[in-house]
DNA sequence: CCTATTCTGGCACCGGATGCCATATGAAGG
DNA sequence: CCTTCATATGGCATCCGGTGCCAGAATAGG
């Protein structure tokens, strides 16, 4: 039923292939200084096809990123109960998607620095994720607050992610095993702030024990204060 | 020195005039449909002058919030230490900024919200916050995984802002006074998560004391393993 | 009045993007 | 083998956003 028919031909060059060269070319000789005519002539795909296939000439650069979010996004639909551990799942299977192929994540990076419209460009990728990611950790809520608490780890969780993307962008020829420990230690670190934080409704207000962390020094005004705050909650309508 | 010669003459048509002029052409006849040239005929300034004036038709849509972007940066650069509590005043100013003109504000929002170009557009946006919220976070760091950290707060605070807009946003006639309260709420919730993040690395890993908070009903593994986690610290390279 | 600086508008042009139509290819069915 | 259907393709005309170029207009200062 997806394809009515099953018939029909595949595109007659693969669209790997398209990407590639068109990388190619906007490194050599820039992005906008390439046209779609160069990139026909490249790939012996016709101008008009290029456009039919990638929709624009930025998408050709986008569009293995693409499919990497869908199948992401599929990834998260089927995953069963505990959003949490599904959605770091999710954000290793994004930094594994770039490491993958460097042949095109890498230079793509470089040009997305360079040119503000792709940059733009990137960042609405990594806001499709975050929307993604922030849904399915509402999904599973009480509603209100639920809805703040589910964004704001979700953004949290982008923003380490991108973060350990960006330090292996820079230099991709460091051993990868770093980068993973890497994206270990933040995902703790996002663990550790987002927990408590979609914890925060299932647990009622009374009946808690309480734990912190404050440095020696810290005075008891400031103490109390600061218990007094936790103590409270995070809502408080 | 701002302007060499400081002669020569202001723009003979407002941004501001030209701006709701084009809002209203693209709520009426839709954003792609309206043409360079209707706005032009609509507000006597002449296409060209108009590419000239605000880069692009997107820009025209988006030229106050360039504005306001603008103003918030100056305003952290200027501002003086305390970075948490500048960055949420800066986040207060840039909802400020939209209750200011509903105007402009609410017909863009439904806009974004049907075209995907302007969409990301908008995004680009709030990327530009949140890279300025986050550089200017870390920039009173120690390095390292300052780094981080400040890009996750950043990022948390940004996604609170927004959650709280997006409400007014799709309810502009409510009172303000809730709206300002719901802020509150919001960025109180994000102190709570944010503040530790940030703080974690001046406050040394030993001479330390503990508290949090758990429910009644926490098995004394779960308690001891959660614990363990939390003085472990944030860090652990 | 003359000059320097900036805003402005008209014109030509490039190139991305879309609609239309004709064609080719491969699979399913007679 | 031939027909049919769905898809992929390519050429063409066209729209329109965006830019470079240049000349005229407006304003402040000498």
């Amino acid at each position: 039923m997806e394809r009515p028919g099953g018939r029909g031909g595949q595109p007659r060059v693969a669209t790997r292939e398209v990407v590639l060269a068109a990388v190619r070319l906007f490194t050599d000789s820039g992005f906008e200084a390439t046209t779609m005519d160069q990139i026909a002539a490249a790939t012996g795909v016709s101008r008009r096809s290029l456009f039919r296939r990638f929709g624009s000439k930025e998408d050709i650069l986008f569009a293995e990123h693409d499919e990497l979010f869908s199948t992401v996004v599929r990834y998260l639909e089927a995953s069963p109960d505990e959003p949490l551990t599904s959605v770091f799942s999710a954000a290793r299977l994004v930094l594994q998607g770039y490491l993958r192929d460097p042949e095109i994540t890498v230079p793509r990076y470089h040009l997305v620095r360079a040119h503000p419209r792709l940059r733009d460009r990137e960042v609405a990728m990594t806001a499709r994720y975050q929307a993604a990611f922030s849904s399915y950790l509402a999904r599973s809520g009480d509603g209100e607050g639920r809805s703040l608490a589910a964004g704001v780890a979700a953004a949290a969780l982008i923003s380490a992610h991108n973060h350990v993307l960006r330090g292996w962008l820079r230099r991709p020829e460091q051993d990868s095993r770093e980068v993973w420990a890497g994206f270990d230690e933040a995902m703790d670190f996002v663990r550790r702030a987002a927990e408590p934080m979609l914890h925060a409704e299932r647990e009622s207000r009374r009946d808690h024990v309480l734990v912190a962390v404050y440095p020696g020094g810290t005075g008891r005004e400031e103490l109390l204060r600061r218990i007094g705050a936790a103590v409270q909650g995070p809502e408080g309508s």
